[in-house]
DNA sequence: ACTATTCCGGTAA
DNA sequence: TTACCGGAATAGT
């Protein structure tokens, strides 16, 4: 397994880890998560360096242009089946655009509770937009944060915030 | 027995 | 009428 580390912006010390694996002659994220500076950046003599320049090109474009279309390849099937379902319906939220999880859970015949679950297990947020579902009368949560609760340093509603903004959704 | 929810009824300003 | 609480309903882990 390679980590790759992304800074992000405006967040000082905030990064992107993303780990990658080459499963048989294809490489696949196995998912990414929010650290402080501090992370290792493993360099494997069998890093590729094609695939980490795409990951870093595509993640640097989207920081640059609120519409890129990420095309990078994540091991979705890492997830349950229903997280897997709802993963792929979030990948078809367009950029600028949001949904409840009331609505997501209807197109799905789920609930907004279990709709929630997922969004909170996503492995790859970021380039899978758990961040474009918000709660019917607010914002929702974000990496386990909501706005009463909140577990490290950083509030990441504040980031989903920003992520939502940068993308130009009003709210 | 937990959740990154939502809806409805009651109450008060 | 609007705003704010409580509690039940809900589905997946």
């Amino acid at each position: 397994m390679i980590n790759i580390i992304i800074p992000f912006p405006v967040f000082k010390p905030l990064h992107l880890c993303v780990s990658f694996s080459n499963s048989c002659s294809s490489d696949v994220i196995t998912s990414i998560s929010y650290g402080q500076k501090t992370f290792q950046q493993s360099s494997s003599e069998v890093d590729n360096l094609i695939f980490t320049k795409k990951i870093k090109y595509e993640l640097e474009s989207y920081f640059n242009n609120p519409g890129f279309q990420f095309s990078l390849p994540c091991d979705i099937q890492l997830g349950t089946p229903f997280q897997q379902r709802v993963w792929q319906a979030l990948t078809e939220i367009p950029s600028g655009k949001v949904k409840t999880y009331g609505e997501l859970a209807k197109e799905l015949k789920s609930s907004a509770r279990a709709v929630g679950n997922a969004c909170r297990r996503n492995l790859f947020p970021v380039i899978i937009p758990c961040h474009r579902v918000v709660s019917a009368s607010g914002v929702g949560g974000y990496a386990g944060d909501t706005l009463d609760t909140q577990r490290g340093q950083i509030n990441f509603l504040q980031i989903k915030q920003w992520l939502l903004a940068h993308e130009a959704v009003d709210r």
